[in-house]
DNA sequence: ATGGCTGTATTATGGCACTGATGCACCTCG
DNA sequence: CGAGGTGCATCAGTGCCATAATACAGCCAT
């Protein structure tokens, strides 16, 4: 059973946006930048341009990311330390609470498995 | 934005059968007892009995509950254990991996987190 | 200017998960 | 036996997700 969260069968535009967010915090996509187009990075994932352009949809509306009409969609600078600021403080509000009580209930210590590779 | 994975907008039958595993295991629903009618559970939850039922299911299937057609279902002996065993195994086998990858990309440190209440 | 690249809007469609209303089969107790 | 409690099956509705096929608007190098 246990259909808890895998990432596996989350939505194909979160796992991109999760993706995406990843690749701009850790400097792979770097900043002034520009990101794989709509198309291309459809082509390399094997999905739509359209859901693509979802994921892509909510780092403009957060400023994140800029968008050159006809040539692109740039990264801002200072995005990664904005993003990684914001993920950080709503995992640590949303998510890191219920994880805490979970790992507690099943007898887990965080700090135990904080060195295990 | 942030849709990443708040308990909130998970799927209701999830949400319950998250609920009564902590249930379970934490022995307030005990070995031997009698879980609440399906449709007890509803009005209490304000959920629809068939939701309920879909969240008892998987229960069944894993042998951790017993039904007794007309009569109730009741948690098996030795569930709690089993059930918690399982969690802990598929928490760490499926879940914590991602976790902690991704609090390493937010420059988080699951020690340093493990105290604060 | 033209071809080729960008992002975007439109519309339609299929699939699937979630939720819900109703009714039936079963058991227990008085 | 009848009333009221169980779980469960069937059917239907709804909304999100993903895909598809076009078409359009903008920029740029040749």
């Amino acid at each position: 059973m246990n259909s808890n969260r895998p990432s596996s069968n989350r939505p194909v535009y979160l796992k991109l946006r999760d993706q995406i967010a990843a690749a701009i915090i850790d400097g792979a996509y770097a900043e002034g930048e520009m990101l794989p187009s709509v198309r291309a990075l459809a082509a390399e994932q094997g999905a739509n341009p359209l859901t693509v352009a979802k994921a892509y949809q909510q780092f403009q509306n957060d400023g994140l990311v800029e968008v050159q009409r006809g040539v692109g969609m740039y990264v801002v600078k200072g995005a990664a330390e904005r993003l990684r600021a914001r993920e950080r403080d709503a995992f640590l509000r949303e998510e890191w609470p219920e994880i805490r009580e979970r790992m507690a209930r099943l007898g887990l210590d965080p700090a135990d498995l904080a060195l295990s590779t």
